[in-house]
DNA sequence: GCCATTTGCCTAAAGCCATTAGGCACGTGC
DNA sequence: GCACGTGCCTAATGGCTTTAGGCAAATGGC
């Protein structure tokens, strides 16, 4: 019998693929062997379970994620930083919403660690370097950034704001600008 | 044999309390039974489905969501209700986060017009009312604080804030601080 | 080119979950 | 005290995950 050539490699990709098509929580050891076109025991040689497939995906994603963030800060500072870090998260989640599910999905310590999780703590952290923050408030910014980028993009992606006026690309260019002008005038405590 | 007294509306709660305790993810017809001591077949007769299960608990999570915003936002007013406002949702988060992963539990368009969903949108516009803002802008922030808010719960909650300085709490002030301060003096596009 | 070994994919089997069909008995209403 | 309906049960199917053990294809030394 012909050999498949699988390897956790391809799996991750054809599993990230698979997810951006049918939804990261419907991503299925079975469902990928059928695909592969090879019995679902096959796969366990190369992925210890379904959650370690899982895990793969998730980091998969952060790293690609990672790497177009790296990318598009590149040569760029103050609001521009800003729009192009916020623009590279939601296009990415647009093009590819099975594989930023499985950004988001729950890892444990040490695998985060070692994943590409710091490097965007630290692309956030580049963008505020264009505005007069200081710690802890840095800090603090951080993370409202990230909770409005996160937040934004899932409740577009779940349609929460879908067919009402006005459209949401609007909103998320007001929204950036209503961020620009916050992170230039943050108030003191 | 004894009778178990099934109905819907406590495999419902009994699901919610299911979910604060083991995720939401994890809520399983057979465990429901299980705690009911019961076979699982006879959870059949009071539930459509195991996604039958999961709706009804959402819809559960955002009446009482809304229930205690509705509370907190009677008589106050600006940042006030604000802050009462960010904090339910984050205290409920905390409190039951099962619950509140259900709370964002995908529903089909009709289910969630009919559910309590409406009256967030509702009460989040309240809140707005005062400040100085017109539409569109009042919808852009909105989204906005709707973003926030769910984007700092699920971040908090995964873990992407733990076990570092400057503590969540502080964190959260600062940035309720900073979106008041955005919200009396929204940039102009 | 051949044999030995490794490695890759297979068959088989067990366990858990969801879901449906059909049966028996308990509680209710007369 | 009886008839009936509802409530929970048994039984069975099919999907997903995971492990154990086997055969055959690739690999490399001779």
């Amino acid at each position: 019998m012909a050999r498949a050539g699988l390897t956790a490699e391809r799996l991750t990709r054809a599993g990230a693929d698979l997810a951006d098509e049918v939804g990261f929580e419907r991503v299925t050891v079975s469902e990928l062997a059928r695909r592969f076109d090879v019995k679902v025991a096959s796969l366990y040689s190369h992925l210890k379970s379904s959650q370690d497939l899982k895990t793969r995906i998730a980091l998969l994603a952060l790293e690609e994620l990672a790497d177009r963030a790296a990318d598009a800060l590149a040569g760029r500072a103050g609001k521009d930083a800003l729009t192009a870090l916020a623009d590279v998260y939601r296009d990415y989640a647009r093009e590819h919403p099975g594989r930023y599910a499985a950004a988001r999905y729950r890892l444990d310590p040490e695998t985060a660690a070692a994943g590409a999780g710091v490097r965007h703590a630290h692309l956030t952290r580049a963008v505020l370097r264009g505005y007069d923050l200081t710690e802890p408030d840095r800090t603090h910014a951080v993370r409202l950034l990230g909770s409005v980028f996160h937040g934004y993009i899932s409740l577009e992606a779940e349609g929460g704001f879908s067919h009402s006026a006005p459209d949401t690309q609007e909103t998320w260019s007001r929204v950036l600008d209503a961020l620009d002008a916050l992170l230039r005038n943050w108030p003191a405590p």
